[in-house]
DNA sequence: CCAAATAAGATTATTTATATCCTATTTAGT
DNA sequence: ACTAAATAGGATATAAATAATCTTATTTGG
């Protein structure tokens, strides 16, 4: 049960890599793939939403590729993790508002929010530079 | 991510329906289906998943059906859910060993170690006698 | 024997995950 | 300008998991 996906798993490998790579230096995306034993183009698309959101950057054209978007130690697990897989959730009722009917006077609903705050705490604590092994 | 699947929740709905209802009273499946609002066919399957591992006991025939298998303040939320969902485990690595060739030396292995034990913690300190709301 | 009820296996439909393909665009260097 | 290198982005394909239903069998009380 609530297991990263391959997109998760494959997400963090590319950053954390990125991550103990000296700052500002730029590196191919196929460079990238094969150090972390992830399939090209799909790390591609993970990359491309990571761009999106300022994680990483990005470079066109010849002599292009990636770069952290902050310092290691300004982006978190947890901002990696939900740029991919969506804000953490263990339940569809703690998603948003009006997910479930029986919210209201549900026993188990706390537990749920419980278990979602106890998670996002635990990823929001690590860096990727606590990642990197620097 | 790390949502909770419908049989999940279904299993756990109708299983606190039982631990509302007084001790020993046998429940029809249609009852428990129409009052927590789950598919019946469905959760007859879960029941049955319940019953082979004595969270529930079921009776056949006429004026049979379903009780709990235990005292509501003996099973815990993590039974019910490990059940029917599989042991928590929010990544692959954490599930056993050699699930992953890189696990010897991650740095993140530990992060989803410490958020296994840390929902599972939190599951297993609810019971189904908390969850009664009697 | 009959009707009520769960058990169990098979099957189906839908959705999500996991990619891959193709074309477009950008850029550095010549 | 041209070319090769590189990412961007849309479309598509395949596989797996989820969600549910169907069918048949078995059990039980009356
Ligand atoms: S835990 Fe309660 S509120 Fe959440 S989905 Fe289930 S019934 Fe609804
Ligand atoms: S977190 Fe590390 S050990 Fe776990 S699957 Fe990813 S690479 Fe492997």
């Amino acid at each position: 049960m609530m297991e990263l996906t391959r997109k998760g798993e494959y997400a963090i490998r590319g950053i954390v890599y990125l991550a103990t790579q000296p700052a500002e230096q730029v590196c191919l995306l196929s460079d990238i793939a094969s150090a972390v034993d992830v399939p090209q183009t799909f790390l591609a698309k993970i990359f491309q939403q990571f761009s999106k959101i300022g994680l990483v950057r990005s470079y066109r054209g010849t002599g292009g590729g990636f770069v952290l978007g902050r310092s290691p130690d300004k982006i978190t697990l947890l901002e990696v993790v939900e740029a991919v897989e969506g804000p953490i959730a263990p339940n569809r009722c703690v998603t948003g508002e009006g997910e479930c009917s029986r919210d209201a006077d549900c026993t188990v609903h706390p537990v749920w929010v419980s278990v979602q705050n106890q998670v996002r705490d635990i990823l929001a604590r690590v860096t990727l530079l606590d990642l990197s092994g620097r």
